[in-house]
DNA sequence: AGTTCCTTTTGATCTGGGTCAAGGCTCTGC
DNA sequence: GCAGAGCCTTGACCCAGATCAAAAGGAACT
Protein backbone atom coordinates (compact mmCIF):
# COMPACT_ATOMS: atom_id res chain seq x y z
CA UNK A 1 0.00 0.00 0.00
CA UNK A 2 1.49 3.29 -0.97
CA UNK A 3 2.27 5.79 2.15
CA UNK A 4 1.06 8.75 2.10
CA UNK A 5 3.49 11.62 3.17
CA UNK A 6 1.93 14.10 5.83
CA UNK A 7 4.27 16.54 6.00
CA UNK A 8 3.46 17.84 2.78
CA UNK A 9 0.45 18.19 1.07
CA UNK A 10 0.21 15.77 -1.69
CA UNK A 11 -1.00 17.26 -5.08
CA UNK A 12 -4.72 16.93 -5.50
CA UNK A 13 -3.95 15.35 -9.03
CA UNK A 14 -2.04 12.10 -7.80
CA UNK A 15 -4.99 11.65 -5.07
CA UNK A 16 -5.93 7.98 -4.95
CA UNK A 17 -9.51 9.22 -4.56
CA UNK A 18 -9.43 11.90 -6.34
CA UNK A 19 -12.46 11.08 -8.96
CA UNK A 20 -15.06 9.77 -6.68
CA UNK A 21 -14.39 12.36 -3.82
CA UNK A 22 -16.32 15.29 -2.96
CA UNK A 23 -14.05 16.95 -5.38
CA UNK A 24 -14.94 14.46 -8.10
CA UNK A 25 -16.12 17.16 -10.03
CA UNK A 26 -13.53 20.09 -9.40
CA UNK A 27 -11.83 21.63 -12.51
CA UNK A 28 -7.86 22.52 -11.74
CA UNK A 29 -8.80 25.71 -10.72
CA UNK A 30 -10.81 24.64 -7.89
CA UNK A 31 -8.85 21.97 -7.10
CA UNK A 32 -6.11 24.89 -6.03
CA UNK A 33 -8.25 26.46 -3.95
CA UNK A 34 -8.86 23.64 -2.15
CA UNK A 35 -5.39 22.70 -1.78
CA UNK A 36 -5.08 26.02 0.34
CA UNK A 37 -7.70 24.64 2.91
CA UNK A 38 -6.82 21.08 3.09
CA UNK A 39 -4.30 19.22 5.51
CA UNK A 40 -4.05 15.39 6.04
CA UNK A 41 -4.70 13.46 9.56
CA UNK A 42 -3.57 10.32 10.30
CA UNK A 43 -5.65 7.78 13.29
CA UNK A 44 -4.21 4.69 14.17
CA UNK A 45 -6.63 1.32 14.08
CA UNK A 46 -9.37 1.99 17.61
CA UNK A 47 -8.44 5.37 17.22
CA UNK A 48 -11.46 7.64 18.06
CA UNK A 49 -11.70 10.28 15.01
CA UNK A 50 -14.59 12.41 17.14
CA UNK A 51 -17.29 12.32 20.08
CA UNK A 52 -20.65 12.80 19.19
CA UNK A 53 -21.41 16.17 20.91
CA UNK A 54 -17.96 17.61 20.00
CA UNK A 55 -17.21 20.51 18.52
CA UNK A 56 -16.16 19.80 14.65
CA UNK A 57 -14.11 22.09 13.05
CA UNK A 58 -13.41 20.17 9.68
CA UNK A 59 -14.81 18.13 7.24
CA UNK A 60 -13.10 15.68 5.41
CA UNK A 61 -12.61 12.73 2.96
CA UNK A 62 -11.47 9.14 3.94
CA UNK A 63 -8.21 8.97 1.92
CA UNK A 64 -7.36 5.15 2.81
CA UNK A 65 -8.49 2.71 5.76
CA UNK A 66 -12.11 2.48 7.32
CA UNK A 67 -13.87 3.98 9.88
CA UNK A 68 -17.49 3.58 11.39
CA UNK A 69 -20.04 5.79 12.39
CA UNK A 70 -21.71 4.72 15.79
CA UNK A 71 -24.60 6.26 18.17
CA UNK A 72 -24.65 5.39 21.29
CA UNK A 73 -27.72 5.06 23.75
CA UNK A 74 -27.14 5.90 27.90
CA UNK A 75 -27.18 2.57 28.79
CA UNK A 76 -24.81 1.47 26.46
CA UNK A 77 -26.83 -0.10 23.66
CA UNK A 78 -24.40 1.14 20.28
CA UNK A 79 -26.20 0.97 16.77
CA UNK A 80 -23.35 1.57 13.86
CA UNK A 81 -25.04 4.10 10.96
CA UNK A 82 -22.53 4.20 8.32
CA UNK A 83 -19.11 2.57 7.31
CA UNK A 84 -16.76 5.38 5.96
CA UNK A 85 -14.61 3.49 2.99
CA UNK A 86 -11.76 5.59 1.05
CA UNK A 87 -13.54 8.87 -0.94
CA UNK A 88 -16.71 9.08 1.88
CA UNK A 89 -17.36 12.26 3.64
CA UNK A 90 -17.30 13.00 6.92
CA UNK A 91 -19.04 15.40 8.28
CA UNK A 92 -22.15 18.48 7.93
CA UNK A 93 -21.60 21.68 6.51
CA UNK A 94 -23.28 23.87 8.56
CA UNK A 95 -23.50 21.61 11.46
CA UNK A 96 -21.15 22.77 14.96
CA UNK A 97 -21.37 19.62 16.59
CA UNK A 98 -20.80 15.97 15.81
CA UNK A 99 -23.72 14.04 15.59
CA UNK A 100 -21.70 10.49 15.85
CA UNK A 101 -19.31 8.66 17.39
CA UNK A 102 -16.40 8.33 14.14
CA UNK A 103 -14.02 5.69 14.79
CA UNK A 104 -11.45 4.50 12.93
CA UNK A 105 -11.06 0.82 12.55
CA UNK A 106 -8.26 0.26 10.70
CA UNK A 107 -5.19 2.68 10.05
CA UNK A 108 -6.70 5.26 8.72
CA UNK A 109 -5.58 8.89 6.59
CA UNK A 110 -7.98 11.54 6.12
CA UNK A 111 -7.87 14.75 4.03
CA UNK A 112 -9.44 17.54 6.08
CA UNK A 113 -10.74 20.32 4.76
CA UNK A 114 -11.20 23.63 7.93
CA UNK A 115 -14.94 24.03 8.13
CA UNK A 116 -15.69 27.62 7.34
CA UNK A 117 -13.38 28.11 4.23
CA UNK A 118 -14.85 24.59 2.99
CA UNK A 119 -18.52 25.99 3.77
CA UNK A 120 -17.99 29.30 1.92
CA UNK A 121 -16.04 27.73 -0.95
CA UNK A 122 -19.61 25.36 -0.88
CA UNK A 123 -21.76 28.20 -1.73
CA UNK A 124 -19.49 29.81 -4.32
CA UNK A 125 -18.64 26.77 -6.10
CA UNK A 126 -21.32 24.66 -7.40
CA UNK A 127 -19.27 21.28 -8.71
CA UNK A 128 -18.60 20.86 -5.14
CA UNK A 129 -22.52 21.22 -3.87
CA UNK A 130 -23.68 19.05 -6.44
CA UNK A 131 -21.25 16.32 -6.11
CA UNK A 132 -21.99 16.36 -2.34
CA UNK A 133 -25.39 15.88 -3.15
CA UNK A 134 -25.34 13.04 -5.10
CA UNK A 135 -22.82 11.13 -2.42
CA UNK A 136 -25.54 12.19 0.20
CA UNK A 137 -27.84 10.55 -1.98
CA UNK A 138 -26.45 7.54 -2.47
CA UNK A 139 -25.71 7.26 1.52
CA UNK A 140 -29.53 7.90 1.91
CA UNK A 141 -29.66 4.47 -0.70
CA UNK A 142 -27.54 2.72 1.46
CA UNK A 143 -28.82 3.28 5.08
CA UNK A 144 -32.41 2.66 3.34
CA UNK A 145 -31.27 -0.43 2.47
CA UNK A 146 -29.25 -1.18 5.90
CA UNK A 147 -33.31 -0.22 7.04
CA UNK A 148 -34.67 -3.14 5.82
CA UNK A 149 -31.98 -5.39 6.47
CA UNK A 150 -32.21 -4.11 10.38
CA UNK A 151 -35.79 -3.98 10.53
CA UNK A 152 -37.01 -7.67 8.79
CA UNK A 153 -33.73 -9.97 8.04
CA UNK A 154 -33.03 -12.79 9.81
CA UNK A 155 -29.31 -13.17 12.14
CA UNK A 156 -28.39 -15.21 9.03
CA UNK A 157 -29.74 -13.09 6.00
CA UNK A 158 -27.77 -10.24 8.16
CA UNK A 159 -24.45 -12.05 8.10
CA UNK A 160 -25.33 -13.00 4.43
CA UNK A 161 -25.97 -9.08 3.58
CA UNK A 162 -22.97 -7.59 4.94
CA UNK A 163 -20.94 -10.12 3.57
CA UNK A 164 -22.27 -8.92 0.37
CA UNK A 165 -21.99 -5.64 1.04
CA UNK A 166 -18.18 -6.08 1.18
CA UNK A 167 -17.67 -8.39 -1.30
CA UNK A 168 -19.09 -6.25 -3.78
CA UNK A 169 -17.72 -3.26 -2.99
CA UNK A 170 -13.86 -5.15 -3.35
CA UNK A 171 -15.38 -6.93 -6.53
CA UNK A 172 -15.80 -2.81 -7.89
CA UNK A 173 -12.15 -2.14 -6.69
CA UNK A 174 -10.60 -5.11 -7.60
CA UNK A 175 -11.32 -7.76 -10.77
CA UNK A 176 -14.53 -8.07 -11.73
CA UNK A 177 -15.44 -11.99 -11.60
CA UNK A 178 -18.95 -12.28 -12.06
CA UNK A 179 -18.84 -16.38 -12.19
CA UNK A 180 -15.67 -17.30 -9.92
CA UNK A 181 -15.33 -17.69 -6.41
CA UNK A 182 -14.38 -13.85 -4.39
CA UNK A 183 -12.05 -13.71 -1.90
CA UNK A 184 -11.74 -10.23 0.51
CA UNK A 185 -10.53 -9.29 4.03
CA UNK A 186 -12.96 -8.62 6.60
CA UNK A 187 -12.07 -4.98 8.00
CA UNK A 188 -14.54 -5.65 10.55
CA UNK A 189 -14.64 -7.46 14.58
CA UNK A 190 -17.35 -9.64 15.22
CA UNK A 191 -18.51 -7.09 17.89
CA UNK A 192 -18.31 -4.07 15.38
CA UNK A 193 -20.29 -6.77 12.78
CA UNK A 194 -22.71 -7.10 15.71
CA UNK A 195 -23.48 -3.32 15.86
CA UNK A 196 -23.70 -2.82 12.35
CA UNK A 197 -26.54 -5.25 12.08
CA UNK A 198 -28.12 -4.94 15.65
CA UNK A 199 -27.10 -7.98 17.16
CA UNK A 200 -24.77 -9.84 19.24
CA UNK A 201 -21.46 -10.94 19.31
CA UNK A 202 -22.08 -14.22 19.78
CA UNK A 203 -25.35 -14.62 17.20
CA UNK A 204 -22.54 -13.42 14.29
CA UNK A 205 -20.12 -15.28 15.60
CA UNK A 206 -22.54 -18.42 15.36
CA UNK A 207 -24.07 -17.55 12.32
CA UNK A 208 -21.01 -17.00 10.55
CA UNK A 209 -19.91 -20.57 11.61
CA UNK A 210 -23.34 -21.98 10.13
CA UNK A 211 -22.29 -19.93 6.69
CA UNK A 212 -19.15 -22.10 7.10
CA UNK A 213 -20.81 -25.11 7.84
CA UNK A 214 -23.05 -25.20 4.86
CA UNK A 215 -20.21 -24.49 2.50
CA UNK A 216 -21.69 -20.68 1.04
CA UNK A 217 -18.08 -19.60 2.62
CA UNK A 218 -14.82 -20.18 3.70
CA UNK A 219 -12.12 -19.11 6.09
CA UNK A 220 -8.70 -18.80 6.29
CA UNK A 221 -8.12 -17.20 10.02
CA UNK A 222 -10.78 -14.88 11.37
CA UNK A 223 -10.90 -11.97 8.95
CA UNK A 224 -10.22 -13.29 5.10
CA UNK A 225 -13.15 -15.00 3.50
CA UNK A 226 -13.38 -16.46 0.46
CA UNK A 227 -16.95 -17.16 -1.42
CA UNK A 228 -17.38 -20.33 -3.80
CA UNK A 229 -20.47 -18.82 -5.15
CA UNK A 230 -21.95 -15.63 -5.11
CA UNK A 231 -25.61 -15.78 -6.10
CA UNK A 232 -25.76 -18.52 -3.36
CA UNK A 233 -24.83 -16.17 -0.41
CA UNK A 234 -27.01 -13.47 -2.30
CA UNK A 235 -29.58 -16.09 -2.01
CA UNK A 236 -28.92 -16.20 1.73
CA UNK A 237 -29.35 -12.70 2.05
CA UNK A 238 -32.59 -12.97 0.89
CA UNK A 239 -31.91 -9.97 -1.83
CA UNK A 240 -33.22 -10.22 -4.98
CA UNK A 241 -30.86 -12.95 -7.45
CA UNK A 242 -30.70 -10.75 -10.07
CA UNK A 243 -28.16 -8.51 -8.33
CA UNK A 244 -29.96 -5.47 -9.30
CA UNK A 245 -27.46 -2.49 -8.85
CA UNK A 246 -29.49 0.94 -8.80
CA UNK A 247 -27.77 3.25 -11.05
CA UNK B 1 -58.70 22.49 5.77
CA UNK B 2 -57.82 24.26 2.90
CA UNK B 3 -58.92 22.80 -0.47
CA UNK B 4 -56.37 23.41 -3.75
CA UNK B 5 -58.01 23.58 -6.96
CA UNK B 6 -56.02 21.05 -9.34
CA UNK B 7 -57.07 22.70 -12.70
CA UNK B 8 -55.56 25.83 -12.52
CA UNK B 9 -51.66 25.80 -11.12
CA UNK B 10 -51.73 27.48 -7.79
CA UNK B 11 -49.62 30.42 -7.15
CA UNK B 12 -46.44 29.59 -6.00
CA UNK B 13 -45.93 32.47 -3.76
CA UNK B 14 -49.71 31.80 -1.91
CA UNK B 15 -48.15 27.22 -1.50
CA UNK B 16 -48.10 26.55 1.87
CA UNK B 17 -44.72 24.58 1.44
CA UNK B 18 -43.37 27.44 0.06
CA UNK B 19 -40.68 28.17 2.49
CA UNK B 20 -39.66 24.08 3.36
CA UNK B 21 -39.61 23.05 0.27
CA UNK B 22 -37.17 22.25 -2.60
CA UNK B 23 -37.70 25.39 -3.53
CA UNK B 24 -37.43 27.25 -0.17
CA UNK B 25 -34.68 29.26 -1.96
CA UNK B 26 -35.56 30.43 -5.33
CA UNK B 27 -36.21 33.64 -5.77
CA UNK B 28 -39.27 35.05 -7.51
CA UNK B 29 -37.58 34.94 -10.95
CA UNK B 30 -36.52 31.22 -10.30
CA UNK B 31 -39.94 30.58 -9.18
CA UNK B 32 -41.40 31.69 -12.11
CA UNK B 33 -39.82 29.07 -14.12
CA UNK B 34 -40.35 26.15 -11.83
CA UNK B 35 -44.14 27.53 -12.61
CA UNK B 36 -43.71 26.55 -16.39
CA UNK B 37 -43.09 22.95 -15.21
CA UNK B 38 -44.86 21.97 -12.42
CA UNK B 39 -48.21 20.73 -12.31
CA UNK B 40 -50.19 19.16 -9.38
CA UNK B 41 -51.82 15.61 -8.68
CA UNK B 42 -53.95 14.05 -6.04
CA UNK B 43 -53.85 10.67 -4.67
CA UNK B 44 -56.32 8.99 -2.79
CA UNK B 45 -56.07 7.40 0.28
CA UNK B 46 -54.63 4.03 0.07
CA UNK B 47 -53.60 4.61 -3.56
CA UNK B 48 -49.83 3.96 -4.62
CA UNK B 49 -47.88 6.72 -6.53
CA UNK B 50 -45.12 4.74 -7.99
CA UNK B 51 -44.45 1.46 -7.91
CA UNK B 52 -40.58 -0.10 -7.27
CA UNK B 53 -39.02 -0.08 -10.79
CA UNK B 54 -41.00 1.48 -12.37
CA UNK B 55 -39.78 4.40 -15.11
CA UNK B 56 -40.30 7.89 -13.04
CA UNK B 57 -41.24 10.83 -15.51
CA UNK B 58 -41.33 13.42 -12.71
CA UNK B 59 -40.42 14.50 -9.33
CA UNK B 60 -42.18 16.53 -6.72
CA UNK B 61 -43.14 17.90 -3.09
CA UNK B 62 -45.63 16.60 -1.05
CA UNK B 63 -48.31 19.38 -0.54
CA UNK B 64 -50.63 18.19 1.96
CA UNK B 65 -51.29 14.54 3.16
CA UNK B 66 -48.65 11.72 3.94
CA UNK B 67 -47.23 9.17 1.79
CA UNK B 68 -44.96 6.33 2.45
CA UNK B 69 -41.37 4.81 1.17
CA UNK B 70 -41.43 1.08 1.20
CA UNK B 71 -39.35 -1.60 0.44
CA UNK B 72 -40.90 -5.11 -0.17
CA UNK B 73 -38.64 -8.35 -0.35
CA UNK B 74 -39.74 -11.32 -2.19
CA UNK B 75 -41.52 -13.32 0.48
CA UNK B 76 -43.45 -10.39 1.02
CA UNK B 77 -41.72 -8.69 4.50
CA UNK B 78 -41.83 -4.68 4.01
CA UNK B 79 -40.15 -2.20 5.75
CA UNK B 80 -40.87 0.68 5.83
CA UNK B 81 -37.70 3.22 5.21
CA UNK B 82 -39.30 6.79 5.14
CA UNK B 83 -42.85 9.04 6.09
CA UNK B 84 -43.24 11.65 3.67
CA UNK B 85 -44.84 14.97 5.64
CA UNK B 86 -45.90 18.04 3.58
CA UNK B 87 -42.63 19.75 1.87
CA UNK B 88 -40.85 16.36 1.74
CA UNK B 89 -39.35 15.89 -1.90
CA UNK B 90 -40.13 12.73 -3.70
CA UNK B 91 -37.91 11.31 -5.76
CA UNK B 92 -34.20 11.37 -6.90
CA UNK B 93 -32.81 13.48 -9.57
CA UNK B 94 -30.86 11.41 -12.13
CA UNK B 95 -32.38 7.84 -11.83
CA UNK B 96 -34.51 6.41 -14.28
CA UNK B 97 -36.21 4.10 -11.85
CA UNK B 98 -38.06 4.64 -8.59
CA UNK B 99 -36.12 2.62 -5.79
CA UNK B 100 -39.45 2.29 -3.47
CA UNK B 101 -42.67 1.99 -3.27
CA UNK B 102 -44.78 5.32 -2.76
CA UNK B 103 -47.95 5.14 -0.99
CA UNK B 104 -50.50 7.63 0.10
CA UNK B 105 -51.72 6.70 3.53
CA UNK B 106 -54.27 9.95 4.01
CA UNK B 107 -55.57 11.90 1.06
CA UNK B 108 -52.73 13.75 -0.68
CA UNK B 109 -51.40 16.45 -2.54
CA UNK B 110 -48.25 16.43 -4.90
CA UNK B 111 -46.76 19.72 -6.56
CA UNK B 112 -44.62 17.69 -9.69
CA UNK B 113 -41.94 18.48 -11.97
CA UNK B 114 -40.94 17.21 -14.93
CA UNK B 115 -38.26 15.10 -14.61
CA UNK B 116 -35.62 16.55 -17.54
CA UNK B 117 -36.70 19.98 -17.12
CA UNK B 118 -36.24 19.89 -13.21
CA UNK B 119 -32.77 18.20 -13.61
CA UNK B 120 -31.97 20.96 -16.29
CA UNK B 121 -32.69 23.62 -14.09
CA UNK B 122 -30.67 22.38 -10.96
CA UNK B 123 -27.87 22.24 -12.99
CA UNK B 124 -28.46 25.95 -13.35
CA UNK B 125 -29.82 26.91 -10.50
CA UNK B 126 -27.66 26.48 -7.41
CA UNK B 127 -30.47 27.64 -5.16
CA UNK B 128 -32.38 24.27 -5.82
CA UNK B 129 -29.29 21.73 -5.62
CA UNK B 130 -28.49 23.24 -2.46
CA UNK B 131 -31.48 23.30 -0.54
CA UNK B 132 -32.27 19.77 -1.66
CA UNK B 133 -28.51 19.35 -0.02
CA UNK B 134 -29.89 20.51 3.07
CA UNK B 135 -33.16 18.43 2.89
CA UNK B 136 -31.13 15.46 1.79
CA UNK B 137 -29.18 15.33 5.02
CA UNK B 138 -31.82 16.09 7.09
CA UNK B 139 -33.39 12.84 5.69
CA UNK B 140 -30.55 10.83 5.93
CA UNK B 141 -30.38 12.23 9.96
CA UNK B 142 -33.65 10.87 10.51
CA UNK B 143 -32.76 7.41 8.65
CA UNK B 144 -29.73 7.61 10.73
CA UNK B 145 -31.65 8.07 13.68
CA UNK B 146 -34.20 5.65 12.80
CA UNK B 147 -31.34 2.54 12.37
CA UNK B 148 -30.95 2.74 16.15
CA UNK B 149 -34.27 2.10 16.50
CA UNK B 150 -34.61 -0.69 14.70
CA UNK B 151 -31.49 -2.24 15.33
CA UNK B 152 -31.29 -1.87 19.27
CA UNK B 153 -34.62 -0.83 20.88
CA UNK B 154 -36.85 -2.70 22.31
CA UNK B 155 -40.96 -3.06 21.23
CA UNK B 156 -41.82 -0.49 23.59
CA UNK B 157 -39.04 2.06 22.91
CA UNK B 158 -39.93 1.42 19.31
CA UNK B 159 -43.47 2.35 20.05
CA UNK B 160 -42.70 5.28 22.31
CA UNK B 161 -40.24 6.47 19.42
CA UNK B 162 -42.28 6.58 17.01
CA UNK B 163 -45.38 8.75 18.94
CA UNK B 164 -42.45 10.93 19.97
CA UNK B 165 -41.53 11.95 16.53
CA UNK B 166 -44.93 12.47 14.97
CA UNK B 167 -45.52 14.06 18.15
CA UNK B 168 -42.64 16.54 17.57
CA UNK B 169 -43.83 17.25 14.50
CA UNK B 170 -47.16 18.22 15.09
CA UNK B 171 -45.29 20.58 17.99
CA UNK B 172 -43.59 22.21 15.47
CA UNK B 173 -46.27 23.18 13.32
CA UNK B 174 -48.75 24.18 16.13
CA UNK B 175 -48.59 24.94 19.50
CA UNK B 176 -44.92 24.56 21.41
CA UNK B 177 -46.61 23.99 24.29
CA UNK B 178 -43.14 22.44 26.07
CA UNK B 179 -44.73 21.66 29.58
CA UNK B 180 -48.67 20.91 28.60
CA UNK B 181 -50.31 17.96 27.48
CA UNK B 182 -49.76 17.24 23.70
CA UNK B 183 -52.98 16.20 21.68
CA UNK B 184 -52.47 14.37 17.83
CA UNK B 185 -54.36 12.46 15.01
CA UNK B 186 -51.84 9.38 14.51
CA UNK B 187 -52.07 9.31 10.64
CA UNK B 188 -51.16 5.39 10.20
CA UNK B 189 -52.52 2.03 10.92
CA UNK B 190 -51.38 -0.54 12.99
CA UNK B 191 -50.15 -2.50 10.10
CA UNK B 192 -48.12 0.54 8.19
CA UNK B 193 -46.98 1.31 12.23
CA UNK B 194 -45.33 -1.92 12.33
CA UNK B 195 -43.63 -1.87 8.98
CA UNK B 196 -41.95 1.58 10.32
CA UNK B 197 -40.72 -0.72 13.34
CA UNK B 198 -40.06 -3.35 11.75
CA UNK B 199 -42.60 -5.41 14.37
CA UNK B 200 -45.65 -6.97 13.79
CA UNK B 201 -49.01 -5.74 13.92
CA UNK B 202 -50.01 -7.25 17.23
CA UNK B 203 -47.27 -6.50 19.18
CA UNK B 204 -47.64 -2.74 18.18
CA UNK B 205 -51.52 -2.89 19.52
CA UNK B 206 -49.83 -5.03 22.14
CA UNK B 207 -47.71 -1.94 23.57
CA UNK B 208 -49.85 0.55 22.69
CA UNK B 209 -52.21 -0.95 24.86
CA UNK B 210 -49.42 -1.29 27.62
CA UNK B 211 -48.33 2.38 27.31
CA UNK B 212 -52.17 3.51 27.87
CA UNK B 213 -52.56 0.75 30.64
CA UNK B 214 -49.23 2.65 32.28
CA UNK B 215 -50.85 6.05 31.92
CA UNK B 216 -48.19 7.07 29.46
CA UNK B 217 -50.55 7.75 26.33
CA UNK B 218 -54.40 7.74 26.41
CA UNK B 219 -56.29 7.51 23.53
CA UNK B 220 -59.83 8.92 21.96
CA UNK B 221 -60.88 6.39 18.97
CA UNK B 222 -58.07 4.28 17.87
CA UNK B 223 -56.43 7.15 16.15
CA UNK B 224 -56.29 10.06 18.73
CA UNK B 225 -53.67 10.15 21.41
CA UNK B 226 -52.92 12.54 24.18
CA UNK B 227 -49.79 12.68 25.76
CA UNK B 228 -50.01 13.70 29.32
CA UNK B 229 -46.52 14.31 29.99
CA UNK B 230 -43.67 14.49 26.96
CA UNK B 231 -40.94 13.71 29.44
CA UNK B 232 -42.02 10.68 30.72
CA UNK B 233 -42.80 9.46 26.74
CA UNK B 234 -39.52 10.26 25.79
CA UNK B 235 -38.10 8.73 28.71
CA UNK B 236 -39.79 5.80 27.43
CA UNK B 237 -38.18 5.98 24.02
CA UNK B 238 -34.92 5.48 25.44
CA UNK B 239 -33.79 8.55 24.46
CA UNK B 240 -31.76 11.27 26.04
CA UNK B 241 -34.62 13.18 28.16
CA UNK B 242 -32.58 16.50 27.85
CA UNK B 243 -34.39 16.70 23.94
CA UNK B 244 -31.53 17.76 22.36
CA UNK B 245 -32.66 19.12 19.07
CA UNK B 246 -29.85 18.62 16.31
CA UNK B 247 -29.55 21.83 14.17
C1' DA C 1 -81.00 -3.20 12.24
C1' DG C 2 -78.50 -6.19 9.85
C1' DT C 3 -74.55 -7.51 6.51
C1' DT C 4 -69.98 -6.95 4.95
C1' DC C 5 -65.44 -5.51 5.15
C1' DC C 6 -61.57 -3.65 7.75
C1' DT C 7 -58.98 -2.64 11.52
C1' DT C 8 -57.81 -3.68 16.09
C1' DT C 9 -57.52 -6.31 20.29
C1' DT C 10 -56.62 -10.26 23.00
C1' DG C 11 -55.21 -15.04 24.05
C1' DA C 12 -52.24 -19.24 23.63
C1' DT C 13 -48.15 -21.10 22.11
C1' DC C 14 -43.67 -21.27 19.86
C1' DT C 15 -38.97 -19.91 18.68
C1' DG C 16 -34.95 -17.00 17.19
C1' DG C 17 -31.81 -14.67 19.15
C1' DG C 18 -30.31 -12.72 23.70
C1' DT C 19 -27.88 -13.69 28.04
C1' DC C 20 -24.71 -15.91 30.98
C1' DA C 21 -20.77 -18.76 31.31
C1' DA C 22 -16.79 -21.37 30.02
C1' DG C 23 -13.06 -22.28 27.09
C1' DG C 24 -10.00 -21.75 22.80
C1' DC C 25 -7.07 -19.41 19.62
C1' DT C 26 -3.21 -16.05 18.51
C1' DC C 27 -0.22 -12.55 19.18
C1' DT C 28 3.00 -9.92 22.23
C1' DG C 29 6.15 -9.44 25.66
C1' DC C 30 9.02 -11.43 29.22
C1' DG D 1 7.81 -21.51 26.64
C1' DC D 2 4.50 -19.38 29.28
C1' DA D 3 1.66 -15.39 31.05
C1' DG D 4 -1.55 -12.04 29.74
C1' DA D 5 -4.72 -9.71 26.77
C1' DG D 6 -7.76 -9.60 22.97
C1' DC D 7 -10.74 -11.85 20.05
C1' DC D 8 -13.60 -15.60 18.91
C1' DT D 9 -16.36 -19.92 19.55
C1' DT D 10 -19.53 -22.94 21.73
C1' DG D 11 -22.98 -24.55 25.10
C1' DA D 12 -27.13 -24.12 28.14
C1' DC D 13 -30.97 -21.65 29.20
C1' DC D 14 -34.46 -17.99 28.83
C1' DC D 15 -37.51 -14.47 27.20
C1' DA D 16 -39.34 -10.83 23.97
C1' DG D 17 -41.65 -10.85 20.21
C1' DA D 18 -43.48 -13.82 16.31
C1' DT D 19 -47.10 -16.80 14.91
C1' DC D 20 -51.59 -18.80 14.89
C1' DA D 21 -56.30 -18.20 16.05
C1' DA D 22 -60.47 -16.02 17.41
C1' DA D 23 -63.36 -12.44 18.44
C1' DA D 24 -64.61 -7.62 19.00
C1' DG D 25 -65.26 -2.87 17.33
C1' DG D 26 -66.68 0.39 13.72
C1' DA D 27 -67.75 2.45 9.33
C1' DA D 28 -70.32 2.01 5.01
C1' DC D 29 -73.43 -0.30 2.77
C1' DT D 30 -78.55 -2.31 2.02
Amino acid sequence: MSQIDLSVNQQCGDCPIRHRAVCARCDSDELERLEDIKYYRRFEAGQTVIWSGDRMDFVGSVVSGIATLTQTMEDGRTQMVGLLLPSDFVGRPGREAAAYDVVATTDMVMCCFRKAPFEEMMERTPHIAQRLLQMTLDELDAAREWMLVLGRKTAREKIASLLSIIARRDATLNLAGLGGPVTFALPLTREAMADYLGLTLETVSRQVSALKKDGIISLEGKRHITVPDMTALLEEAGDDTDGGMLI
